[in-house]
DNA sequence: CGATTGCCTTGATCAGGATCAAATGAAAGG
DNA sequence: CCTTTCATTTGATCCTGATCAAGGCAATCG
């Protein structure tokens, strides 16, 4: 079952260039109407802080474009990933002030905005946005636990093999799992950033790249272009059920 | 911070009988009288199996008294706890039919049910009630990142420190982080739940556990039996920051 | 009462990743 | 063009926690 692919699939707005539409359970109807008053959009390049963790946040935020990371850090340094936000994911939560972790950009990222306040009393009037809302939460819980059994149990390839086929079986398309050819795509992140995405270090990340490379269930043209002739072969090292998971 | 313990803070109803009422942001209310007629109880005794993986789970539930734990398996037997539920905490989700991991009664277990088709059409019609399960999935979705940081990045010592602390503060009464005394309460897990929930083994807990005895850090005289002489000094060895954490 | 069972401890050894260190390669800038 | 910088690779070594294997200790049961 893959961590973040299955979010954007019941509610994905496709080209809809008011990706928020994600946070309403219905493409219309007035409680849009009152979101596209509240919205406004924020920009980030590369690498760029969104908020620190302890920082205030009074506002809530849905991806447009870009990719997102959510970290905890120790005090002495050690860094684990605890989510990774793609294009329709929702940051920040209705309730809380204080953020609880680090949210940065991983590459460059549009963000559509809504101040905190004005949103929580919209969620108060209007079900649906509170339900939408609950239902991503879930499906995000979900992720999070699938994603501790990699980081509890997996071994370093069967880790790296998990996330590419996150990837890969996200930009091919969500549910075309049944897609033989090859798929091919950009790693958006450096291997410091699967490392701690993975909770290994980047040498480990780098070694078995090259190992799921030598034999033979990836390609490496670039360092950051990744071709996956066979998902199936990939999906094997996974140590996952092969079914590739279910919903509903 | 902890990662249950908060959990039942806000909403916990202490000794009142209907412990259910946590998933209702009031307790009382048309939606109460709802929920009232709705219910009903299933006791399982420890080490009962509660829904497997993969099972169709028609009931919403909350647990009452006892503790659950959510598990998941890889094929070859590799298991990891992904959810400790303790009184008043919830478990199903509206709009899944089917459970995504084993539940386990690990102590003596009571849970309040409730259909899951009348619960969803009742959400839908009590906004109180979605709201409040969606603050609760939000404090589920923090405690799981917080728990990722600990499968991914701390040390086994870390992780004992860890999980000890947790379950030391919620017997201590939750928000009493000043009890300056000695606390003592009784482990709710074996060596191999511990270790499932920590991603170890179950010898490296019984090592570590004896360790943090060596050193003072807390006593073992029945051995599930632990006493915590000083408190901050065994949140001193979790890794995590001094101040216990914050909410809101 | 001895035998069984479940849970825990302890010891010896091994190995998967971490750590430390250096080299490579590519892109960006002066 | 040379230098700098950043991401990545590669190598050598170390160490934490896993693995394999006994043994201890209560509680339960025949």
């Amino acid at each position: 079952m893959s961590l973040h692919a299955l979010k954007l699939a019941p509610q994905d707005c496709g080209d809809c260039p008011i990706r928020h539409r994600a946070v309403c359970a219905r493409c219309d109807g007035p409680e849009l109407a009152k979101l596209e008053e509240m919205k406004y959009y924020r920009s980030f390049e590369a690498g760029q802080n969104v908020v620190w963790s302890g920082d205030r946040m009074d506002f809530v935020a849905s991806v447009v474009s870009g990719i997102a990371s959510l970290t905890q850090t120790m005090e002495d340094g050690r860094r684990q990933m605890v989510g990774l936000l793609l294009p329709s994911d929702f940051v920040g939560r209705p309730g809380r002030t204080i953020a609880p972790y680090d949210v940065t950009a991983t590459t460059d990222l549009v963000m559509c905005c809504f101040r905190r306040k004005p949103f929580e009393e919209m969620m108060g009037s209007t079900p649906h946005v509170a339900q939408r809302l609950l239902e991503m939460t879930l499906d995000e819980l979900d992720a999070a636990r699938e994603w501790m059994l990699l980081l509890g149990r997996k071994t370093a390839r069967e880790k790296i093999a998990s996330l590419l086929s996150i990837l890969a079986r996200r930009d091919v398309g969500l549910k075309a799992k049944a897609a033989k050819g090859p798929i091919s795509f950009d790693l958006p992140l450096t291997r410091e950033e699967m490392a701690d995405y993975l909770g290994l270090t980047l040498e480990t990340v780098s070694r078995q790249m090259n190992a799921l490379k030598r034999d033979g269930l990836v390609e490496l043209e670039e360092k950051r272009r990744i071709v996956v002739p066979n998902f199936d072969r990939l999906a094997n090292e996974t140590g996952d059920d092969s079914d590739g998971g279910f919903l509903s």
